[in-house]
DNA sequence: ATTATCTATAGATCTATAGATAATGC
DNA sequence: ATTATCTATAGATCTATAGATAATGC
């Protein structure tokens, strides 16, 4: 999703039908991006690889020169989209200095904001029963890892609290489907355009974030202090 | 989802090609399991009319006997499932001489119960991108409804916090993707029977009801005296 | 020579309809 | 006569492959 042609004219290979492309983006990224959209906005099974490829600008053939086969579009979204939160969580893991209240807060802040960022809302994407397939089976565990993180820096906020394996797996509801949520009523009938709900990312990544504190067990002064600190581990 | 068919035997019409039913179910709630089921497991658009019909005992065509179209099939289980927590939200409203935060604490356990009990996932269903159709408006109503209801009771508990809308997406996301989660987890690689997670339902249902108390903001005394006061109002 | 794209299509579905049929009910 | 089911199929896809083609690079 970053990388871009260097030459925007002087392309090799035949031209396209529909004529050069608009975007800064490498037809891969035109794929992947039209793919994301589409995706979340219809559905996986829903959406065929015509709608795809011709929302990048090529013809539904084409598209096979990047992607053998369609899973491997959505694979790759998915895991784009876990990857940067689970590099985060490694980081923070690793700053055994640091409030681990702060270091929850940092987490579930920029998880939450990432999924509410995109054009896209891939974050509705992760519990869908396609995704159970084997071709999925990379982003799982990259989801079961940043899941562990989660419960990692539960369990140093609050050690003896029972329950442990539920309340981690609340906490990633929580991020996951409230940011669904908030972006879903945000688009409401509305006109598709921009991350929902009249809501900032920030503003989102912030309140996901004193939530998921609030679970943890932390009272209000915890909380505000966690997010001060927490805005500086980012 | 209940009627059951008067006589088993001395049926009128023609005979099933393959055999007679088990079920004591009627064939139309024989479909909506049997969709119910497969939805789940495999998607709704992965999932084909004759699929179902075939996992209902019946040929593909004579599904349509039952329901006009494969939306109706998905129409009809959304609605069912919100319409209980729905009728409990209301009533739970008209109680205003109980606690609010007990009356929440009811409605929240009742409402992850009832989502993780099922043989199937439908909560994980609520936001598949297929149910912005126009033939969905009624179950998106009803939900909207139980958003309210929910919304209601937090702002009973706490009327003076700010962010009131984005807490109650949060709360309803917490709800839906945590029973999400904690299902979706359950099941692993395990073998698809029963309500997933090795949790009980009741376990899923007070942890739930729990953590959405901690985002209302009670602290553990207001919230244990909830769940006491709660099971009574169920 | 290499590349990115195209056109064309095989083969496999999938939904929904039309119309027949095998029961019971009267 | 009414009902629940069946068989058969039209018409509309959809994915993925095969092989051609129109550029640039050397």
């Amino acid at each position: 999703m970053v990388a871009q042609h260097p030459r925007p004219s002087a392309r090799v290979g035949r031209p396209r039908a529909l004529g050069p492309s608009e975007s800064q983006l490498s037809p891969r990224d035109e794929v992947l991006a039209a793919a994301a959209e589409l995706f979340t906005e219809n559905g996986y099974a829903a959406t065929t690889t015509r709608a795809v490829a011709e929302r990048a600008g090529l013809r539904q053939a084409s598209m096979y020169h990047y992607f053998a086969r369609k899973e491997d579009i959505l694979a790759t979204l998915l895991e784009s989209t876990v990857e940067p939160s689970l590099q985060l969580a490694t980081a923070l893991l690793a700053r055994s200095e640091a409030d681990p209240a702060a270091r929850l807060w940092a987490l579930a802040a920029a998880d939450a904001a990432l999924l509410h960022r995109g054009l896209y809302n891939l974050g509705a994407l992760y519990q869908l029963p396609e995704v159970r397939g084997e071709r999925f089976a990379g982003f799982r565990g990259a989801r079961a890892e940043l899941r562990a993180a989660y419960g990692e820096l539960l369990h140093l906020i609050a050690p003896d609290e029972p329950g442990r394996e539920l309340r981690c797996d609340l906490l990633l509801g929580l991020v996951e489907g409230g940011v669904a949520v908030v972006r879903d009523r945000g688009r409401g009938n509305g006109d598709g355009d921009g991350a929902g709900g009249g809501y900032g990312t920030a503003e989102v990544g912030a309140a996901v974030a004193d939530a998921v504190l609030r679970l943890a067990g932390c009272d209000r002064a915890a909380r505000e202090a966690a997010a001060l600190a927490g805005r500086e581990l980012a």
